[in-house]
DNA sequence: CGCTCTATTAACAATTTTGTTAATTCAAAG
DNA sequence: CTTTGAATTAACAAAATTGTTAATAGAGCG
């Protein structure tokens, strides 16, 4: 019997370890169906493995689905800090500029992990409520960081005066939803086929201009 | 046995009508847990009949379904439009600034209608093709006419020369995806809670102030 | 070789979930 | 009152899905 504690003993693993293939499985299989959509079957087929190894690597469904939910609820914090974070030195108007192109990019890379999240937490929000008061403290300290960097850049007239919620929702809103859509505007917007690069590329700079205009002094007419 | 077509004959309907019941209480689970996540149980007992009177009126799980995305595709349509119509005499940033603001409300009166259409495309996207090539030539058009209109408007100085469905994906981006993420980022902001009313009116405002900067004629410095 | 322990399989089991059916109720029409 | 047909129920059935178990294979070690 493998070990209840999450971790797969590490000795004398001779015959085959399907642990990697079934974890790559089961990510596909849950990032593109969900946890209710997914089925432990598919994913063993998937991984070339009968489903008794399944639970024999991984007990339950919703084990291996921590595995998975894990390493993504990870990635989208990554992703958060990403937009804000950076070198305190440089001026907050070029930070935020490069912040944004870095977040665009890890969701280039990423694409379907914000839907994934957000819909697996809120259609089994009893899974995430633990953590929630962590997220929350962390979230309350980094914005009071940068609401006072805003401020000041405010202050000395590079920025306009906002609420650095408001702009943070903005940015993840015109990134994240970039990628959202995507599948969806795909087809209907037609000669995007083939062209996904062009059209992100395209895509990265308008969001960037955009919320540099939203921020930039306005000048007084 | 009620009739294959979809409607239920009208005459002699004296006893119960449980229709309505079911389809309310249908359209609650779908959209709280999608199709995968949905019981037909569950939906029968919330609706105060039996799981046979269910299957009695709309014979499968599917068709019952039906009858629930097929309104939420039309109200996806409707809010599309909302953000783009408008009397083609007043001023095309006029216009635009009201559609931002009537789109925000439909958004905000269906605040999960995109993540569950966005979902059930998705992890069901066979469902879908059919329309495709027609949702696909409705749109071509619109886009069309809106890009002279706002090629026009770039031409007599008022906005920025931009492409119409970069600007269309920005608003649509900024509106949904506030409602999208509300459940996620209503506890771990925290204050939020009890306050839905006064950050929604905050954030309107912004994604308004947002588009316009986007849209107007920068000065040249 | 024979022991030990992990990996693997096939078969089974329990539960859930969707769907069916035959019998019954009940209001209205004749 | 009887007939009629929709509405309703309980019981059944089939399939899918998750999970278990007992038996076995097979590598490494003494």
């Amino acid at each position: 019997m493998p070990s209840d504690t999450g971790e797969r003993p590490s000795v004398r693993r001779v015959t085959g370890n399907k642990e990697p293939e079934i974890l790559a499985a089961a990510e596909r299989e849950f990032m593109s169906k969900g946890f209710d959509g997914a089925r432990t079957t598919s994913i063993a087929e998937a991984a070339g493995v009968t489903h008794a190894m399944l639970h024999y690597y991984f007990r339950t469904k919703e084990q291996l689905f921590y595995r998975i939910i894990d390493r993504k609820l990870r990635l989208m914090g990554e992703s958060f800090l990403m937009a804000v974070e950076g070198n305190p030195q440089q001026p907050f108007l070029h930070r935020i500029e490069t912040g944004i192109g870095r977040h665009f990019d890890f969701m280039a890379e990423n694409p379907d992990l914000p839907r994934f999240v957000i819909n697996e937490i809120l259609s089994h929000p009893e899974r995430y409520t633990v953590m929630q008061e962590s997220v929350r403290r962390i979230v309350s300290a980094l914005t009071q960081t940068l609401q006072r960097e805003l401020d000041a850049a405010a202050e000395r007239g590079e920025t306009e005066r906002m609420d650095i919620r408001m702009l943070m929702l903005d940015i993840i809103s015109l990134n994240a939803f970039t990628f959202i859509s995507y599948p969806i505007i795909e087809p209907i917007f037609g000669d995007l086929t083939g062209e996904r690069e062009r059209f992100l590329k395209m895509k990265r700079a308008e969001n960037i201009e955009t919320i540099m205009r939203r921020l930039r002094r306005a000048q007084t007419t």
